[in-house]
DNA sequence: GTGCGTGTAGTACCGGGGTACGACGCGGGG
DNA sequence: CCCCGCGTCGTACCCCGGTACTACACGCAC
């Protein structure tokens, strides 16, 4: 019987994993979590074998509740499963120790399937993601000037999380939005934009989203 | 008993609502669409009392698949759940016809008692939302009398004094450089911008960027 | 260790964007 | 003829976006 903790800030998505779990008789929900916090005091009660972690979480997100399970030395293994398929957060998941990273788009089979396969061991990604992350490991080699991985030059600065923001800008979310969706501080909101547009040389977030637009970070609907 | 269809691209999110509605005994599911046009097709062969909606879909968005449902004339109320929580995605739901709006991270209880509400042919709107739709019907009371709404009709609805500023307004360009280039009074560029956000449902110059990208109004560089 | 890049957060401030009004001239269709 | 849509302009007002700082924790590189 594998044993599974669920940890995600949405009632209803925790209830739709509940529900899928509950039906296979090899697994058994062994608490939720609304946030890393209680995910890590849930891990630390009922040593589940896998932890399915939600990054989006205030008080403390699924990348540092990872970080701390691993090096607490548990037996527990996590699966990360988000609705956001950005390189970074592939990148710094795997790197905190989590066994396997997918997406919420993903076939309930492919979930179950996922599980399966990090309680016993194995690891997996998500098909949609193992291209980038590729991509993101060959880029912390020696770079080759000019090589197939440079972007247009306006956008190439952008950390990772600047690229983030900058995509929902090109989807009209306002700063008081991103701020709820992403869990942050609209003070952090407006430093990441006040630093995408001086990097961008945009005058303000309309050449923004025009930028985005043009470099393809957004495509017409 | 209340026949349910739920449209959704998702497939997780498909089968979060299905578990959660087989387990009432007052409900079944009567199909599952992954996008607008299939949403269509199960609704005229199955009637359901209510479909839940999903507004991201690809191919048919839920908005217009709404509109269509309600325009056939039938009997299928519509309850749209998203994650987003947008005015404009409100407004025009429930202008389409939709007999309600709820978010996605709303409690099952919740979702559960909105469905027997919206089948019982009473609307519902999730009380994050109430407060700014009633603003928004306010406000758009003297205006546009229901037309269609797709994305190429919300621009139709333009006069070309009106289109020639958003074109511009897609450019990047501020009210005091439309002023300028266009020789108006900036207090006259702000009165087409704000006729513009009314009828194209945009809440701010943001959004109404990306409608002219997505209408291609204005094309990538 | 020291430094740097990154992400986070806060305060204070200002200007532009957007709203809510009201107003007027013009041209065309009832 | 008169009304109405359209384009024009104005004033007053509020809020969000953006700037300019400062600050701190963390991970990584030298």
């Amino acid at each position: 019987m594998t044993t599974v903790l669920i940890a995600d800030d949405q009632p209803m998505q925790r209830f739709g994993f509940r529900m899928l779990l509950e039906s296979q008789d090899d697994m058994t929900v062994v608490g939720e979590a609304a946030n890393g916090h209680e995910a890590l005091s849930l891990v630390s009660r009922h040593h589940p074998d896998v932890a399915l972690m939600d990054i989006r979480m205030p008080l403390l997100d699924g990348i540092e509740a990872t970080r701390r399970i691993i090096r607490a030395g548990a037996r527990t293994r996590v699966l990360i499963v988000t609705t956001f398929d950005l390189d970074r957060y592939a990148y710094d998941g795997l790197r905190a120790g989590a066994s396997g990273f997918l997406i919420k788009d993903a076939l309930p089979e492919e979930l179950l399937s996922g599980i399966r396969a990090v309680a016993s061991g194995d690891a997996v990604v998500a098909p949609s993601l193992t291209r980038r992350l590729l991509d993101a490991y060959v880029q912390h080699l020696p770079t080759v000037p000019g090589g197939p991985f440079t972007l247009d030059a306006r956008i190439a600065t952008l950390t990772e999380r600047e690229r983030q923001i900058l995509t929902v800008i090109g989807q009209g979310w306002t700063n008081t939005e991103i701020a709820e969706r992403l869990h942050l501080a609209e003070s952090t909101v407006k430093t990441h934009v006040t630093r995408i547009l001086a990097k961008t040389g945009s005058r303000d977030r309309v050449q923004a989203v025009i930028l985005a637009y043009d470099t393809h970070l957004v495509t017409p609907a």
